[in-house]
DNA sequence: TTGACAGTTCCATTATTCCAGAAATACAGA
DNA sequence: TCTGTATTTCTGGAATAATGGAACTGTCAA
């Protein structure tokens, strides 16, 4: 990924609306999320949040797919990775102490779930 | 790490200066580097400089101390981390199968470095 | 084909961010 | 104290982003 790239994607969640849609669709997972239940759920306006998720779409962070009248969002776990490689990439350019806990978290965060990565 | 916390970091990040500059600040390690050095690096200019070096640690991403007539500035190792974590945590909520890969990413990565984290 | 529903696009207003010039502050050395 | 170096603060203009109202498109069901 480059910088460009990594920029374009965080400027996408750096705003508390994007930000709060983008976890609801990574907790939502592969099946989706109506753009309506996500107005339900975020509170925000129909249009407002039709232009945030078209930011998030331009950055590749969530893909759509119609199905019937509705609009189903999901979130683009790729392109997340993706950025999180960035961002560790650096992180584990120069030095392991900041590398190391992070792995301890992901774990973690998968054994809180009750899965084991 | 709160939402708003966390909008505000990505913030400090969404842009393309900043996120050079604190590459350049966790390559360098816990040591740091002086703005002078950062500013020939980046080619930016002095006052842009301390303008972006302020917004990254208003969000906590960097720190200062004074050595002389130079300040250092440091990447905010633990800021980072809470960042990832953040996202990491919405990453796992909902399905493994994002999560597991991460924790090969940061693995590879240190790996890759020579490093067994 | 008509009506209702689900979302999107267009537009104008307001707010925010970015940038660089100029001046100010902090420090070290003579 | 005076001078030069390092960095920050102040400022205003330009660019960019956020917001919400109104109109538009696409789909379903009768």
């Amino acid at each position: 990924m480059e910088i460009e790239n990594a920029a374009g994607a965080l400027g996408a969640l750096a705003h508390q609306g994007r930000l709060e849609i983008f976890r609801l669709l990574v907790q939502a997972g592969p099946e989706g999320m109506a753009a309506g239940d996500i107005a339900r759920a975020s509170g925000m306006l129909p249009n407002t949040l039709s232009t945030n998720l078209n930011v998030l779409a331009a950055a590749g962070l969530v893909a759509s797919r119609r199905a019937g009248r509705s609009i189903i969002y999901t979130a683009g776990y790729d392109r997340m990775r993706e950025l999180l490689t960035f961002l560790m990439e650096d992180c584990c350019a120069g030095r392991a102490e900041i590398c190391r806990p992070l792995v301890g978290i992901a774990s973690g965060a998968c054994v809180a779930e009750g899965r084991t990565c």
